[in-house]
DNA sequence: CGGCTGACGACCT
DNA sequence: GAGGTCGCCAGCC
């Protein structure tokens, strides 16, 4: 499939300050609520942009505590850690303190309920 | 200046 | 459901 502007938005407006941007639209996910990375990416207008969300948020420095990363998860409602037990239980016990559960495969109960409306930003 | 390598998502077989 | 393709970008060799 050739690139669609009118699809994918335009190609390069994301520039330096992109991680900060995302890291902006996470803040604002709520205690107990649930976006995903495409969500985060439509909030900044770039809807294809969903993979560069989760790579922003994989560099997430410690010191921005105050960025709740783990209330992002895939379009399925699923932690994208599952693999690897340290994030993924990292990730499950802070969403469990919100009292978000999480199933035997990972994914979120209640997802399409518990998930945050981002307006753009 | 290449060439990796990452927490994704939509769409197709 | 499982597997593959392609589009996306920043940072670090």
């Amino acid at each position: 499939m050739p690139y669609d502007p009118e699809q994918h938005g335009p190609r390069r407006i994301v520039g330096e300050g992109f991680h900060n941007r995302v890291y902006e639209v996470v803040r604002r996910i709520p205690c107990g609520s649930i976006a995903t990375y495409g969500d985060v990416a439509g909030a900044l207008g770039l809807r294809s942009v969903a993979r560069q969300v989760g790579f922003a948020l994989a560099a997430l420095p410690d010191h921005l505590d105050d960025v709740p990363w783990h209330r992002v998860v895939n379009a399925r409602g699923e932690l994208s850690h599952r693999g690897d037990s340290g994030p993924y239980e990292n990730q499950r016990q802070l969403l469990l303190q919100e009292g978000i559960e999480i199933n035997e495969r990972g994914r979120i109960l209640m997802f399409e309920e518990l998930r945050f409306v981002l307006d753009p930003s």
